[in-house]
Parts: C-alpha cells; structure tokens; sequence
DNA sequence: CACGCGTGGCG
DNA sequence: TCGCCAAGCGT
C-alpha cells in the first residue's frame, strides 16, 4: 500500500465544498448520460453544452433511441456546440452500442476505446465516472494542475506524453479514483486555469510548485492559436448552418449565399460532403446525411 | 505527430 | 479590439 499524496485530501475537500451541481454527475445519471457529456465538453465550454445535453436525453434517452435516427437528426440537434462531426461519431458510437453491445455502455476502457468517437481521454471518463473504475483520466484540466503543481510549469506540452501518463498513474488513489479525477478537474476548471490562476483559492498553493519557484512563464515557442475569420471552418459553418435550419434538401443557391469565394467555398462543401456531414442528391440539392 | 476541425465568451 | 481558450479525436 502507497503513502497517500500530500494532494489527496486538500483536493478533495476542496471539492466536498465547491463542485458544481451538473447533470451528468448526478447520482441518477446514467453512462449514456455521461458518455453523451463527455463527447460534447470535447472543447466546448459546460455552459454551452448543459441546454444541448439536456434536450438530447430528453429526445434520446437510450443509445438505441439515437441509433434509430438518421445521422443527420443528430447533426441538426448538435446546434451550435461547434466541431459537428461529434454529433456525427456519437450518433456511430449510438448504432455500435446498439447493435453490438445489446444497447449499454460498454463499461470495459479497451471496448470503449473502440467506439467512434471514443478516445483516450473520453474512454477513461466514461470508465471512471460512469461505472467507478480505476482510470487516470488526462483531460487538458489534469494535465495543467500537474504541469504547475509537480512540474513547476505554466503549461503542459502540447502532446500529452508518456511522462505525464505515468505521473497521474502515481497519483491515482486505491480507493475512489473516479473522485479524485473530477475533483482534479474542477480545480483546474475553476481555480488552476489557464489564463488567470486564482492561486488565493487553491487548496494545494501551499505545495505547488509553481507557485514556489515564482510561476515562471511559459519557457518555449508561444502556442499556435486557432484563426477563424476567412478559414474553411467558418465557411463550413456557414453552409452547415444553411442545412442544419433546414428541414428538407436545399438548393446549391442557397449555399452559394452565404459565402462569397467560390474556390473557398467548393472545396468546403466537398469537405462536408467528405466527412459525411452533407449529402449531394441527383437534382443538385443538398441535405444533411441520411442512411 | 502535427494538423484540421466550430463557436462564442472573456480579459 | 482581438487573440486566447474551452472535459479531444482521427488521420
């Protein structure tokens, strides 16, 4: 039996006191419920997600309920969360799960992993917080308490590594792993952010390393930000948008009206089209994906 | 493994 | 204002 971490109960009672009260972490949550979470907080803010992830399981309240829609009923109501071929691998993982695993959620890391949409991150998640199992689950959240509490660095690297795998192994408690892992999380949501670290609130402050060497900036190459004005991405949201209000095939026109630059807006239509987002039909109109 | 992939709010 | 950032995944 290891020593428990100093971080265990500061972290862990900071929690008792300041987790927010979401759904999805709820004792009558369910792992569709959770799984379904997890898919649409992939870089979206919770705020955003709540209204969305409520409306989908009172439409779907099963997988086998959204493995028996078109793929496009999903896209429509993934709405504005962003990154809409999620709602696309979601509405895929709902047809596995379906067909392959007699409609529940696998409760197995390695059987979810499998799963469209499932990576490593969301496999540990569903794992952990919707079946009690004992996962280290490295969201960006994780990865930045420990890069600034064990680490003495503002940031993680840009790729989770090996090293930081085996850390948060290290640190994974006997007892109640699933706690330990959103706790960590809500810290870093809350308190240990990204841009402005309310260090005065922190439960660990005291142990942070960090904080202790004098919270030195960021040492390598700034970080690529993510442009948007003018990219493929805001004209496939545009034209995504056209279909999703949609309720029915719409005529090419109607596409071309949201975005002047023909060549741009071609080559983002093919790419929709690619990705299974949109569907060409004989006479030249466009829907969302039907099968 | 670096890149492409939506959207909106905040400092 | 506008760049940064938000519970990543697939290729």
């Amino acid at each position: 039996m290891v020593e428990p971490n100093l971080l265990h109960a500061p972290v862990l009672d900071w929690y008792a006191d300041n987790a927010r009260d979401l759904p999805w972490r709820a004792p009558d949550a369910t792992p569709w419920g959770v799984l379904v979470s997890e898919i649409m907080l992939q870089q979206t803010p919770v705020v955003r997600v709540l209204p969305v992830w409520h409306e989908w399981m009172a439409r779907w309240p099963t997988p086998k309920a959204l493995a028996a829609e078109q793929p496009g009923e999903a896209v429509r109501h993934w709405g504005r969360l962003g990154y809409p071929r999620r709602a696309l691998r979601l509405h895929a993982c709902a047809r596995a799960v379906a067909e392959e695993h007699g409609g529940e959620v696998p409760s197995d890391h390695a059987t979810l992993l499998s799963l469209p949409g499932i990576g490593e991150y969301t496999a540990a998640a569903v794992a952990s917080f919707a079946y009690g199992g004992r996962h280290a689950v490295l969201d960006t959240n994780v990865r930045r308490v420990f890069a600034r509490a064990v680490r003495a660095e503002q940031y993680p690297p840009t790729a989770t590594s090996a090293a930081e795998r085996r850390l948060a192994e290290a640190l994974l408690p006997e007892l109640d792993a699933p706690r330990w892992g959103v706790a960590v999380m809500e810290l870093g949501a809350l308190v240990c952010t990204a841009r402005a670290p309310r260090c005065a609130d922190c439960p660990i402050t005291d142990l942070c390393a960090w904080r202790l060497a004098g919270k030195p900036p960021h040492a390598g190459p700034a970080r690529k930000g993510q442009t948007y004005a003018g990219t493929d991405r805001q004209c496939r949201g545009r034209l995504l948008a056209v279909l999703r209000s949609a309720h029915g095939p719409v005529p090419k026109a109607a596409l071309d009206a949201v975005w002047d630059d023909a060549v741009q807006r071609e080559r983002a239509l093919d790419g929709l089209v690619a990705d299974g987002l949109a569907e060409p039909l004989d006479d030249g109109t466009y829907r969302l994906p039907h099968s």
